[in-house]
DNA sequence: CGCACCGTTGATTAAACTCAACCTATGTGG
DNA sequence: CCACATAGGTTGAGTTTAATCAACGGTGCG
């Protein structure tokens, strides 16, 4: 099975599922086909750094990558996970700036390059596939804004359960509850903005209050009505 | 003087300054110049709020507005300003979705209302003006990133510090060196998410430091670097 | 085996929030 | 014109939250 994967099936790639490539026309996937450039980047691998100059975007085919940030004193702030059928990249290419975050691969990935050139001649020659970049960019732009308002205001404990609701709605779970994304304590700290000390002390009270289960990494939900109400969404 | 601003001039409106139409073809303009529609709004106007529909964008000719979300306990969370040259609303016209924020006036503006459909007509038409709409969405999406970052990591000391160097930046001081911008003590607070009265003492700390000078809401700075120094910019 | 990394717990400290009182300026209605 | 209400600003005291520091256990790996 795993053997399956262990080259780019560019056959069945992003270019056939619901990606930034729906709004081709078919020369046009013919032209991103023949230009672009998929391999298989192993866990751990860092894509790319902060302040690098990068050539151009990745699509995601299969896997889990981390972007984050590296704030004052080298503490990482995670500001979004991609997975299969994102894009990322695209806003340092884009606006010709070097990347403001850096990624790290955190599942193994099939990933697809695709040049900034062959970026631009098809954002020049298919004005609706710029409608479908700019959606895709004001879309994280919401989520940022809310993300935002989130940090500004919420207390550690209503930001963490949010974050458990929203890895559980962005990753899902298995048949057992448990959600499909791997942390470390630390990484979950990064996001919401804290110490690490802090999330093993809430987890370890959502376990005991019966909302969450704990095995290692493994986070089961048990009460997801009660993280809603901790979290204070509406 | 305050006459020659009493109706839209449309004449030396953003058609013709470095804006988003600066990629459009004489036809285009001469297109959304008939179908375009000025208009003076009065400081304290609240022009949408969040989960309004709007049907379509304002660009800024003049004028200050505050782009803010309301948070939990109604507590209002500035994520923005905007001002000459600026535009708003496109995210929620692009992505068909109710606006994730309000918008109110702080000094007055003169706006130019472009309605969705205009905004798509021009999309649609020229790709070159939807890579810049692109362009300025990333920019954002960049802004929001670090302000994440910075909000989750420094203390409220630091964050004031940089708010007050980033709003001399966007806002310039005047020949005294004071911040063209007059926000009351809660606004401040509410664009760095603390309290008030945080804000209140921090100030009177840095004014004793002889970092700043206070004359109501009029901020002058006095000692940038040192501000910076607090900040951690580096 | 020993190192490195992660996770956990406890104790202490520091940052920032909340609450309350009070002051000032401004504007409003009687 | 005064009385009063309102909004913003300030200060102090007390409390809460979360960060920091330190120690220690488990696990996996070269």
């Amino acid at each position: 099975m795993n053997k399956f994967f262990e080259e780019p099936i560019c056959k069945q790639c992003n270019l056939e599922i619901k990606t930034i490539f729906k709004k081709l026309s078919p020369e046009q996937i013919e032209y991103a086909t023949n230009n672009k450039n998929c391999s298989i980047v192993k866990k751990g691998t860092v894509l790319y750094q902060e302040g690098n100059r990068i050539s151009g975007i990745y699509c995601i085919n299969k896997g889990v990558l981390k972007i984050y940030k590296t704030g004052t004193e080298g503490k990482e702030q995670i500001i979004k996970f991609a997975k299969k059928g994102d894009v990322i990249g695209y806003r340092s290419v884009i606006i010709s700036e070097p990347a403001c975050t850096s990624v790290k691969v955190i599942e193994d990935a099939v990933l697809c390059f695709i040049s900034s050139q062959e970026l631009y001649h098809l954002l020049r020659e298919n004005s609706e596939f710029g409608i479908e970049m700019l959606q895709i960019a004001c879309k994280e732009l919401g989520e940022a804004n809310d993300y935002i308002t989130d940090i500004a205001q919420k207390s550690v404990k209503e930001r963490l359960a949010e974050i458990l609701l929203h890895l559980k709605d962005e990753f899902g779970v298995n048949n057992e509850e448990v959600i499909n994304l791997n942390l470390t304590r630390e990484e979950l700290a990064n996001i919401i903005g804290t110490a690490t000390e802090s999330v093993i002390r809430l987890l370890s009270e959502f376990k005991s209050d019966g909302i969450i289960e704990l095995q290692g990494r493994k986070i089961k939900i048990l009460d997801a009505s009660k993280l809603k109400k901790i979290s204070n969404i509406f």
